[in-house]
DNA sequence: ATTCTTGCAAATCCTTTGCAGGTCA
DNA sequence: TGACCTGCAAAGGATTTGCAAGAAT
């Protein structure tokens, strides 16, 4: 795994190779998502870091602009939800999907191969240039299927 | 395929079954999915029957109750767009998933058994019940990425 | 000094809710 | 009649935008 000083350079070159500056506040939204495993929403980032670093003013403007950045940036990846907003995660691993429960939230992740190959020949067969791919399972996971 | 007076039919014992009632507005948008190929949006769906039947009170709160109905009953289906929305469709086909133009938007129908079948085994893997899942590739059709 | 960023408040977009009047069974 | 529905306007939640003040280069 990437180590938290080369992340942030290869963060700091992104920036500078596209003329925006390096601020406190993204560096805090970066070191987030590295510390933190887990997806989190605006809502909660802004909220941890606030909690963190009292003496920091960051606002939840700022959460947002850095966290569509960082995605732009391959950095950081989201799941939708719908109107129900996005949950981030630092998105330096391998392309995953996600097992979602319906009951309790829980998010786990998963990687299979045969489905990555599978779409890309369905990408082929109607001749789609696939950029991005999303997959979801919807429902209870173990703990919740066995309280009902 | 299901013919119309048919589908009515069944829209209709199902409201029976609970404790729902027959209105025209209803009938209304069933009947728009039923008769329009593709996928709409609670808006257009709104302003077409508005546009075609300029003489029933309709309005979009209605639209909305009433595709949140047809999908909980399995008469329509929805794929999310994020905080762009739903599209909604007739739900009466065998399961499908998407691919998803971001130029155009586009929207291809796909049905492909090795994927099915794999999502209930990582189902099963992760001791998941699975009730629902989801899948969108994203990425250029082949009229746009020809364009470019 | 210049350019980019920030936080705030206001605006937006999609969707839901409260409610009084209207419709269906 | 009584239960359910409707449209409207207002509320809601997530996200974006305009802008003047502030930080980075």
């Amino acid at each position: 795994m990437i180590t938290y000083p080369i992340l942030l350079e290869k963060f700091k070159a992104l920036l500078k190779s596209n003329s925006l500056k390096f601020t406190k506040q993204r560096e805090l939204i970066l070191k987030f998502l590295y510390e933190n495993e887990g997806h989190f929403t605006p809502e909660d980032i802004y909220m941890l870091i606030k909690k963190e670093y009292p003496d920091v003013n960051i606002g939840i403007t700022t959460v947002y602009r850095t966290l569509t950045l960082l995605e732009n940036e391959g950095i950081a990846s989201s799941i939708s939800f719908g109107v129900q907003g996005k949950k981030y995660e630092l998105g330096l691993k391998k392309h995953h999907d996600h097992l979602i429960c319906t009951s309790c939230g829980k998010i786990i992740e998963f990687y299979d191969d045969t489905i990555e190959r599978q779409q890309e020949k369905i990408a082929e067969k109607y001749n789609f240039k696939m950029t991005d791919h999303t997959m979801k399972i919807i429902g209870l996971c173990e703990k919740c299927r066995n309280q009902k």
